[in-house]
DNA sequence: GAGTAACCGAGACGGTACGTCACGTCTTCTG
DNA sequence: CAGAAGACGTGACGTACCGTCTCGGTTACTC
């Protein structure tokens, strides 16, 4: 749909080139400096570029921080299987691949520093992915693998909620197999049927 | 320590008045704007005085506000039972009160947009309170009230990690009494002896 | 000779009604708005065409400015008569035509501001009208009408010259026949033969 | 009177120093570059300051450059002889000197270049000092060395109309006493009494 | 009547300057 | 010595304009 209006469109074309050398060389200075101390016209120079371009792009250095770093909406599929205990410790893993790298935390500042009514437009993108995995959990509560009378939505913050705690404290580096592991072990002995 | 110095100060001493006005305009500024768009001198402003007089108390803007929103570092004390399932939900409820508020959320990106090195130093105060949580908790698992095999540390960060994430959801007005029940019954299954 | 030269042009010609319509929005905007505040952009849309229209067709901006309130080049053929007072009141009028509307004013604003070489070749064109003038009058001191004693780039300079201080001054309205009367009738008294 | 308030004034006082600094390097630049290509990174630069700086004492770019370059607002008390002759050359050389300078060349280009209405205002100090000029060719006029059917506002534009003529010609390099005494010379043969 | 060359519009591009803002330091006067 | 006022340098932000370019599409002359 999209796609049939980009043919339509008049006028040079973008060039495709500089939305990945943009987004790369945020990436690159956030995990390097920290957001405050990442200037668009360094991300431009290192682009190869003008922070004219990157304008043209996004509406502000919160919204390129934003995008760079959690652009990667498709790829959140992860695969539902019907083990929830699988499925449990995919999400978890999920979350840690996404939160426990220094860009994503550099990120959080950008989005959070914002003014609060631009923040709450933003957060209905982690609304949103909240939403699919609730939505999953409702299914294997329907199926009979999770306890009935568990509220998923406390079960959800107990997924991604023990991420950000260890990113923010600064110790995401023993967020491995086994700390994962050990999460969903007790978190499914807390929600299985007895 | 600190006291003892004031004591004997020569000239002026400081109006303790300002203080107070300070850290209170910083927080209801905080709520309003967010922390990048707080100035100083809106907080001085605000305040009746003058940025001088802040950068006298604080060395920085980030500085002020961690010692705005968690300066209160006395009254942490959550009574310690004999009963692990009272002291889980007192200490979820405590990050909760402490976590909740929109100015906690400010500070925090004040913290961690700061440069790396400032961040280390300041975590550690994070650091020692995860450390009281979880002596506390080896403690009750000591006395057999969570399983052996339990990794004290995943489950210290099952107790502020879900209010962290409701917090960053945008969604922190629904962290209730309910909400906190819950959580602990859940996580209490999941880690007490079988 | 560009005349010989266009007939043979292969392609589609010119659209000749787009020199007329971005000339005269370029006059209004100048008047409007002044030299630095008329963008190409916005003559473009006044025009109802595009900038890449205009840079087909000029240079730079100073350029266009310029051929735009000065382009009439072939219309400053204004009659010599005999007679040295009425020759000298029609330059003065026609200086006066020239320069005294705001377009004016702003095109040699952007001739004077551009970089000393190109201002150069420029002014050339400016030199030229001057010699005109200067030939004009040596002739009718060739013929007694004007005192052999007088240096005739001097004169020339009293006939532009009162113009362009009424301009620059803001006050070309009052620049009427009475004052253009009043000003040939001085400079005639100080010219003629005793 | 503003004297008596600046003794009150609270808080750090400016750096004199800056001023100066400011403007020189403001004429340096203006006559190494022209109005456009003068930046104001480039002033604060050779000035060993800041653009903030500057812009906290001037509001713009063609502020700075029309204080810079005319500012010098006390200094136009041209001796007052009761001879007409000798008091004309003198504003002539007046405003030879004043305008016979590239960098004045450069401050017309931002004066004039700004939008209307900013520019209607500065341009009555051009007027105010104008209108000296006429005061005292009336008061020759009172005198008897002028005609009485002389209009001294047309007069008083022989004066300086003519060196601008020769300063926007770009010729201003023969602006030379013989020049400014040949001037004079037919001026007054037009305004003497007969 | 098919080719081709130059036009047209839209709009992206690099570059550069502008003017604003905040931070954290400093200097002065007043209490 | 504290406080208020306000200057200072640093450095980023976001906007605007210039002049160039690339694209799809159009128009006229030429072969």
């Amino acid at each position: 749909m999209e796609q049939a209006l980009k043919i339509e469109r008049a006028g040079r074309p973008r060039d495709a080139r500089l939305d990945d050398a943009i987004v790369a060389a945020t990436i690159e200075l956030l995990e390097e400096r920290g957001y405050n101390d990442m200037s668009l016209a360094a991300v431009a120079e290192r682009a190869g570029t003008s922070t004219t371009a990157i304008y043209r792009r996004w509406k502000s250095k919160s919204e390129l921080v934003a995008h760079a770093v959690f652009r990667t909406e498709g790829d959140d599929v992860v695969a539902e299987t019907d083990n929830i205990a699988v499925d449990i410790a995919s999400m978890v893993r999920w979350a840690a691949e996404k939160l426990a790298r220094p860009a994503a935390l550099a990120a959080v500042v950008g989005i959070l520093g914002e003014s609060r009514s631009e923040r709450v437009a933003r957060s209905t993108a982690a609304a949103m992915a909240s939403k699919r995995v609730i939505d999953r959990l409702n299914r294997a509560k329907d199926r009979g693998e999770i306890r009935a009378d568990v509220d998923t939505r406390v079960l959800a913050s107990l997924i991604a909620g023990p991420v950000l705690n260890e990113v923010f404290a600064g110790g995401a580096a023993h967020v491995n197999e086994r700390w994962i592991a050990e999460l969903v072990s007790i978190v499914l002995d807390g929600v299985r049927p007895r």
